[in-house]
DNA sequence: TTGCTCCTCACGTCACGTGAGGTGGC
DNA sequence: TTGCTCCTCACGTCACGTGAGGTGGC
């Protein structure tokens, strides 16, 4: 038997980890001696803390790692827990290569310029919408070229919108493509 | 202007986010009414809150996007503060791919045997030790090549210690490797 | 008496999400 | 009166870290 300091440091876990596992029944103390209130482990006992940390270890939350250590979990639930698991590391793993793809970016620009650029580009996403769109082919990109050909289109896509009975309900936009 | 919900659709950022910027006096609004306390911004404060979530995006906090956009930081303490950035998630990225290394290794065993393994394997950094060792050479890996090799080994290292006026605190222990 | 180990609260963490309960003008 | 937008608290999140204040036996 050990005492709570004694089993924290053969388990080179804190003090404060056992206690908290303790009041969320997690792993509870061998025994605990009424009169003090102190806690006192196994030797065995090291072998379930090895398998809490384990599981914890792979980012489940102490209530999953709970549930699959009371066997509240199926074989084919933990295998699902598992792949679930693997999903999301895969996308953490993703989303933290962008954003350091982006820090490198800023560094990059502030040791050319020697300080923040003013604006830096958002990425937002935007719920899905209906576009009602028409197309031309202009000559050029110069706005002589352009603007004969545009002015048209926006005026037959506000007849042909009112004819079908729909009125525009977002923004009018442009865009450019090369041929 | 325009009030906080219509401001937080534009800025695709919940009217929430806005009220807590506004506490942490991290994007005040351009008014506020004395009388009912609504909140006001200007079309401006687009791009403020754009600069805002641009920078808490690479990661940092947002009492460090509060010192950056106060240009409380100089330039060469910003690139000090994206280099520790970069550093600190590459070092996230490694620890994650090791999760995942370890969650399919998980899978592999439990679409095997079905269950999951009693024991895990955890590893566990220790305090550096320093470590008084003897080493010989065997005939093969059986108890009659090993046993008259290793137990002299064990007498002699206790007698030099003892020499030495050195007391072992930890534990002895034996290890093998293949010539 | 000092030192050691242990105990039980209880606040703090970080950036909000989520009610609860209420207001003011159409 | 109903609906809408806005307001201010204030609790909850997750797994502990970190005091504060106290106890019991050597």
């Amino acid at each position: 038997m050990f005492g709570i300091g004694e089993f924290a440091r053969h388990g080179r876990v804190s003090v404060r980890m056992l206690r908290h596992y303790d009041a969320i029944g997690l792993l509870r103390p061998a025994c605990v001696d009424p009169a003090s209130g102190y806690r006192f482990y196994q030797a065995s006992q090291l072998a379930e803390l090895n398998r809490v940390i384990a599981l914890k270890d792979l980012g489940f939350t102490l209530q999953q790692v709970q549930a699959i250590l009371d066997e509240k979990v199926s074989a084919a639930e933990l295998r699902g827990m598992l792949r679930l698991r693997r999903a999301e590391i895969h996308a953490h793993i993703e989303a933290e290569s962008a954003r350091l793809a982006r820090v490198e970016a800023r560094l990059l620009t502030i040791e050319d310029e020697d300080r923040l650029p003013a604006d830096g580009v958002v990425v937002k996403p935007l719920p899905p919408a209906r576009v009602a769109e028409l197309t031309g082919v202009a000559g050029g990109y110069h706005p002589e070229a352009i603007t004969p050909v545009i002015q048209p289109l926006y005026c037959e896509l506000w007849q042909r919108l009112a004819r079908a009975g729909v009125a525009a309900a977002g923004p009018a936009m442009a865009s450019y493509e090369d041929a």
